[in-house]
Formats: C-alpha cells, structure tokens, sequence
DNA sequence: ATTAATTAGTTTCCTTGTCAACTAATTAAT
DNA sequence: ATTAATTAGTTGACAAGGAAACTAATTAAT
C-alpha cells in the first residue's frame, strides 16, 4: 500500500476512534452533568490557574462560541469562579471553585477506571509509539488547520 | 511514565484529533451540503450495494434515529436510492444514485488533496505503525462498548 | 486626539445529534 | 393460534455546537 492508500484509512479510524470516545466520554461523565467537552474546559482551567476563554479556545481548537456557553454553564453549576480582568476589562480570569476541584476529581476517578480496563489489553512499548505518532499527528493538523 | 500516565495522554490527544479532523471534514465537504458524518454515511452505502440502516449502525457507531435522519436528508438530495424490502417490511435497501456516485466522487477528490497535503510530512513506516496500533485500539474499544 | 482596526466575549439563529417513546413488522413462547 | 418479546425504523422534544452579527474594550494609524 502507498501513501494515497493508507491515508484515508487511518482518516476513517481516527474519526471513527475519536467518534467513541466521546459518546464514552458523555456516558461515564453523565452522573456528573457534564459531557466530554464541558470536563476537558473545566480540566484545563483546572490545568492553568489563570486563564480566559481565549487561551483555551487555542489549546482545545474550540469555537468561541462554545467556550461562552461552556463557561456559562460552568459558573451555572458552581463548578468556575469568573473575576472580571483588570487589565483589560473585556476578558475574565477563570478558576475552579473548590466544588469544581471535587467534581473534577471524581470524574478523573471514574475516567482511570476506565483507562485501566482498556489499557491492559495494549502493551507498554506500543502505547509509548502510539502516544509519538499522535503528537506528530496533532501538530501537522494543528499547523495545517491554523493555516487557513 | 507507566500506562497510567499514558492512558489519559493518549485519550487527550485521541479526542482532540477527533475533533480537528471532524471540523476539518464539515468544512472540505460544505461545498457538497454534507458534513463528515454524513459523507461517511452515503459513504458507506455506496462501499456495500445493498445495505440497510441497521447495518450502518452497527459498522459506524451512530445512533439509529441520526441514521435515519440523514439517510432522509440524503434522499431528500436525490444521492440515495430507498427500496422497501420484499423479505423484511420494517427495513429498507438502501441503494446510491448516480448524482450521488458523482457527489461522492468529487468529495473525494478534495478530500484525496488534503490527505496528500498531511501525509507528505510523515513517512511510510510510521504510516503503517499507526495504522497498526489505530486498528488494534479500534477494536478494543468497539468491543468495551459494545459489552455495556 | 480622533478615527480605524482588532480583539474578547456574547447573543441569536439554525443545524446536528441524542434520548425516549412510539409504530409496525417479525420472531419466540406457550 | 394467540400472546409476548424483539427488532427496524420514525418521531418529537431538547441539548449541543457552529456561523454570523453584534457589543464593548483595546490597540494602531494618522
């Protein structure tokens, strides 16, 4: 197989992977009241303890948009702190709230669990190839689709 | 880093590539009247000759009333082709048209460009490993979902 | 200094995707 | 044979996500 010929393929398996994912992803953060989307927002302010919606529209290629309403419905649920920024009133620094902290925490819980399952069944070598050619992966889309 | 570690990792990336190539998907194929999803639905149905909507979910992982909406929505565009079935009333063949082997046809070729656009910057071997592992993670995941 | 351009975030409108309840056909159980 | 259970697909209600127009603040250009 040539270059032509195997590209599709992986396309297919990476939607298809990814496609999985996220409905697991929905299902195991149910009890929750978050999605998929909603917990990796509220992880990376988590992450960072300063941030606005800027940054993380960067970091998780997410819309504007999506972020307002995310965040919306974070600070909704008592999960996110919003203090208006002083240096430039238009953006707001987010953090996590100390309920926010305990709810991340159990998800993360209930998301290693499922790790576990899944990650026995793949050895350690192939994991750490598989983890290399997604970094490439994502920096040549990232670059390809920041570039128009 | 043991697989703990890199469970998470590899998820997060897994899900972000996920998105990038979905969002890039809707965008190559707005053109068309079609997103990813339904590309690989229409897709799908031309691979097949005779197919029927409960085949599609179960190869793609979707919902059975999104399937059936987009396959309305496709034969609303004239690409697809709904012959009630002698053998089993409650389902239908679904078969592609011509205006719809064209459609299909051309989506490909843009999405063909693209592809060589990306895998120009990767090399075969890591192609072929990628593959590997992507096919074996596929697998495992379709079976721990499928079994609750 | 004033105007123009850019930027952060919001709002509105619309499409997509999901869940649950439903219909009608098929199969299994007695 | 009749009833019960299962199955294929549909429908309606609703949440999620995206595009575009918008507001208000900031920065650049003259």
């Amino acid at each position: 197989m040539n270059k032509k010929e195997l590209a599709p393929l992986i396309i297919g398996k990476l939607l298809n992977i990814g496609g999985m994912l996220q409905k697991k992803g929905n299902k195991l953060l149910l009890p929750f009241n978050l999605n998929q989307q909603q917990f990796s927002i509220l992880f990376s302010i988590e992450q960072k303890k300063k941030v606005n919606q800027k940054n993380m529209i960067n970091k998780l290629v997410l819309e504007k948009a999506h972020v307002s309403k995310v965040v919306k419905k974070l600070y909704n649920m008592g999960l996110i702190d919003i203090e208006t920024s002083s240096e430039d009133k238009r953006s707001s620094w987010l953090s996590i709230t100390k309920k926010g902290q305990d709810t991340l925490e159990k998800c993360k819980e209930y998301i290693e669990k499922w790790n576990e399952e899944w990650v026995s069944e793949i050895d350690k070598d192939q994991l750490y190839v598989l983890l290399d050619s997604l970094t490439n992966l994502q920096n040549i889309f990232k670059n390809q689709i920041e570039n128009k």
